[in-house]
DNA sequence: ATTGACTTGTCACTAATTGTCAAATGTAGT
DNA sequence: ACTACATTTGACAATTAGTGACAAGTCAAT
């Protein structure tokens, strides 16, 4: 099955749970236009943020850490047509650390 | 065995050739002090400046691209214990698009 | 002690990111 | 259509990260 980004990730759970982005906002100190951005993808989140996300929304941290980190790769390799080598070869170098 | 990252390659490469840093620095047109720090990994090397090396170096500019591409995953991912299921889940974002 | 190769620290400049605000758009309900 | 509220958009300011040059430094060989 298709894989969700780390901004439907968030917007889906805000809704499940029933919030507004205004609430997520304040949760978080930051304006609403910021979150909006960030759940369509147009802004990053920042790491501290994935925290607040995670417990605001009661899912597992690690779990949306994966998520957002993994956003940071698929923008740098997605076009990229090496990207698999990429993964493969970054893969061994983290292992033998 | 272990991977060698961006530096060490061309470090190793221009050793091979007989090559001193002013020489590349030159072919880059870039100042003898910033080479000396893309090789010990103070600095990172622009996407550009990957193809001259691998031109200058006469070595496959996918190969090295490739080198250069995992040393930017392995910066995001050393510190974290997440990055196994980090880079699966790239792997499957990446391919399914 | 001079020379040549390389390294290190600092600074200036640039580019990218992060955030805010105000205005615009969308969406129900009345 | 009018209101009220949620979300989005665009423009801009603020912050932070990256890039490169320069000058001074270390180190090894002669």
């Amino acid at each position: 099955m298709k894989q969700e980004n780390f901004g439907e990730t968030i917007r889906r759970l805000r809704e499940k749970k029933g919030l507004l982005l205004r609430q997520v906002a304040a949760a978080l100190e930051i304006d609403t236009a910021l979150i909006s951005k960030i759940e369509r993808g147009e802004r990053k989140a920042q790491k501290e943020q994935v925290g607040k996300l995670a417990e605001l929304l009661e899912v597992n941290t690690e779990e949306l850490m994966v998520t957002w980190l993994s956003d940071k790769i698929v923008d740098l390799l997605e076009e990229e047509p090496l990207a698999h080598k990429v993964l493969k070869n970054s893969g061994k170098r983290l292992k033998d650390k």
